[in-house]
DNA sequence: AACACGTTTCGGCATCATCGAACACCTCCC
DNA sequence: GGGAGGTGTTCGATGATGCCGAAACGTGTT
């Protein structure tokens, strides 16, 4: 792990978080002294990674978007689930979204939007605290060492009053996900929204997302229907990418399978 | 200027321009000893920035997307732009796109869907070569020291067979579109693409971007009333940026106006 | 089973990033 | 108008750190 690098990327995470930040403000974040980071967000702006305002803030630049671009094109996951998550979101008549986890995160890499052509947000990018998503909790629970991770450090933020922080409880929802192989969540991260996930799987079977619906809380709570269908997508996508069984029999403590 | 950060950004360029790599191919673009580049790719995937398929290789990772949706949320003259482009595609009838300048290239940061309700592709995050689009000649009008960099590393890539890339008349268009305003371009990116751009500015009177339609090279390819919307509405953008002129009188030939 | 390819690890050397302090700059306040 | 505080930026010496060669590991191939 080479240090500059890692703090480059502590940088730009950063200014994800505050969005313009001075310099003297970046570097007491980071702990460290002011020409440091500043060496490391000129060669930033230098690229074009980081840009600067005139009251001399830092923000992100557009060399960030060009790379999104590339990393949602070349997307195996996103591409294998093009076609069937737009069939969820047509029988389903809800919105679809797809994730992958970062970090104690799920990041939104595609969403089809509601059949019924209003209005809506398009989330792709958007980033959520993984234990208050479905499609976090679908993936935690197949992926053993990324929960402990998460549950070690430990405390969770709390995103609604509904949110459920306690690891305890957590450990027990999951349990009942690897069960039946559906998630869900119900104004754990938003309030008003309900969701249905299921975990996608690899050639390795390792779990590398989750894909799910949203839908309102008042709608339709737990209905089977829905949870068959998403269950039936992720099994698709998931054969799609090469996995041998959904879920999983041996769900892989540590990758350390020989 | 620092050496391994640098580095980092050229490995994340070499993955954006060739979506999958595997280490010893992006090395030896890179002309780097492998050690030297898996260090950093390692410190990269660490940190979600890339990710390593299967079979070993590198791309782009979900990082990156978290990134660049902060830039777009972020970003003053996207913000300021929204309402007005909304307008000119109403008026127009075309499709707007906003976008700035970044090394060679225009970034797409803002693209406003042609109203006729169409299928069209979201085309935020492209990037151009400058010379190729009327939003880059826009901003390379007033902006010298950018083009004479431009031109200084010729040649430039033919895009179409309509594509000007001979500088000297590069230049004389450059300096026409200073006259009044107004860049445009036929058919020298995309077949059958034609747009009317113009320049925007920040508070230092220096040109940050552009704003233009897109509209089919049949239909109308030079009406005066499409470049005056056009024109008027980065004007507007300018204003709210706090421009004080447009163009500005003095095009500033270095950034070392006192 | 042996090979060939590519990825990953390891350790010594020299480079390179680091950090403190001084400089230039602006804004705000007196 | 002039000073004081807070910025961002530059510079140079120090030694920690990243760099690179070569060797080991893993994987798929012949």
């Amino acid at each position: 792990m080479i240090q500059s690098v890692d703090r480059a990327v502590a940088v730009l995470l950063e200014l994800q978080g505050a969005r313009r930040l001075r310099l003297t403000e970046l570097a007491s974040r980071l702990s460290l002294p002011n020409s440091t980071v500043h060496g490391i967000v000129a060669t930033l702006v230098a690229r074009g990674m980081v840009e600067q305002d005139l009251s001399g803030r830092y923000a992100l630049g557009p060399g960030v978007l060009r790379l999104s671009n590339v990393y949602l094109d070349s997307n195996e996951l996103r591409l294998r689930a093009l076609t069937w998550t737009e069939a969820l979101a047509e029988r389903s008549g809800c919105a679809v979204r797809v994730g992958v986890p970062l970090e104690r995160d799920i990041v939104v890499i595609h969403h089809v939007f509601r059949p019924d052509g209003s209005h809506q947000m398009r989330e792709i990018g958007i980033d959520i605290p993984a234990h208050g998503t479905a499609l976090g909790k679908a993936v935690l629970a197949f992926d053993p060492t990324r929960a402990q991770r998460l549950f070690a450090v430990a405390p969770l933020p709390k995103l609604t009053g509904r949110t459920c922080v306690d690891t305890d409880d957590l450990a027990a929802q999951l349990e009942r996900i690897r069960e039946d192989g559906i998630a869900t969540a119900s104004d754990e991260a938003i309030l008003g929204e309900a969701e249905v996930a299921a975990p996608i799987f690899d050639a390795n079977d390792t779990v590398i997302g989750a894909v799910g619906v949203v839908l309102p809380t008042s709608d339709a709570p737990t209905d089977r229907t829905v949870s068959d269908e998403v269950r039936r997508t992720a099994v698709s996508i998931s054969r799609e990418l090469g996995a041998t069984a959904w879920p999983p029999r041996s769900t892989q403590r540590e990758p350390t399978e020989t």
